[in-house]
DNA sequence: TGTACATCAGTGAACGCGCGTTCACTGATGTAC
DNA sequence: TGTACATCAGTGAACGCGCGTTCACTGATGTAC
């Protein structure tokens, strides 16, 4: 500590890394500003300097939570990844490790501000990297279901294996139903090198 | 009206349906006993009568959910619906129709009691109609990839388009997204014919 | 080097709110005689 | 047909809670002179 205990220096992370803790054990509803200033062991009131309200705590980590599947992604794109199947795993993976913070990141719209740049450019990026796997090479518009129908298997895939639901001896089957669908995509990227 | 005031003489299903009223516009988080009472005109305390607590009114409203979806369904393909495109496209109706209620049935397991029965086995029954639509003939225990994926698929593109995150005119790109993976489908469901 | 002062990040008490749940109660109903 | 009584579905007041947010304030810091 450089500082004494009443001005604490860093403040405005040390809040947004206690509420990532909190997102994480206990979802979205068991982060509030008084839980996040508590475990901080800060006042109540100590957020509202560098927070305008709760909302702006939460898009600022639903940001973070962004930013870092992007890293993810181009990790494994790094790594040797293209298809979907093996991104997918990686996405997978993300959201596995962390489904507080992933369940914030898609949640409604009460909990987040859309409008928030950070939030908007990171989630548009982590998007973009899951598209190319899928998009057409002559057909790359938003237009495309090949990449919404990546993003949505991958993100219906991680819900359901994180809500317990699949009745499935869980573990490797959302690999093995990414598997299961890479020809789908492969044929549709395919269809524009033949046309 | 054929009792007084004060005995309702209906109150469990009039607080049933009030509920359903209140999760379709404003999600889960809109559902508080205390509102649910206040619409249907009774005391805060009255529905203690009928539910044990808040979990089980809203277990309640998510297995009703459930039914509803497997009728769907179970319409779909009395009308002719047999692959999942088809089959896909009447879920979509229903997650479009009642996203609150849908946000609910798949929410996390702090709003609802997994181990209500009527809510455990409609879902189950629900989730078999559209398993059928894509598992093996010769292989169709629970280790199935292909029902996963179906269900996976579906649920990530209701999600999606409901929460207004897929990048697209969003219109009819769920319906394509479905088509474009049925090969994936039918090559799995081929693999059992051919072995 | 020492002092006055503006700045800024915190404090802690208080506001009003809606919530789930409990409690002793009461009004209406139906049944036994 | 009339009356006593058990039953049961409601009432309404109260409990304790945690929340978001505001407010007047205060302690520490850095700068100007």
């Amino acid at each position: 500590m450089s500082h004494d205990a009443y001005h604490h220096g860093n403040l405005r992370s040390a809040l947004i890394e206690a509420a990532l803790r909190l997102v994480e054990r206990g979802g979205p509803p068991s982060v509030s500003l008084r839980a996040v200033a508590r475990a901080v062991g800060v006042s109540q009131a100590a957020p509202y300097a560098h927070f305008r309200d709760k909302r702006a705590l939460m898009s600022a980590i639903a940001a973070l939570g962004f930013e870092r599947l992007r890293d993810r992604l181009r990790e494994a794109e790094r790594a040797g990844c293209e298809t979907l199947t093996e991104l997918g795993k990686a996405y997978l993976a993300f959201a596995r490790n962390n489904p507080g913070l992933y369940g914030l990141m898609f949640g409604p719209e009460t909990e987040v501000d859309p409008a928030d740049p950070a939030l908007a450019q990171a989630g548009r990026e982590a998007f973009a990297i899951l598209a190319r796997s899928s998009a057409r090479p002559g057909d790359e518009g938003p237009g495309d279901p090949g990449p919404v129908a990546a993003w949505a298997l991958v993100h219906g895939l991680a819900l359901l294996s994180m809500s317990g639901r699949l009745p499935v001896g869980a573990g490797e089957a959302p690999d093995r139903v990414l598997k299961l669908l890479q020809p789908g995509i492969d044929a549709h990227r395919g269809e524009a090198d033949a046309g």
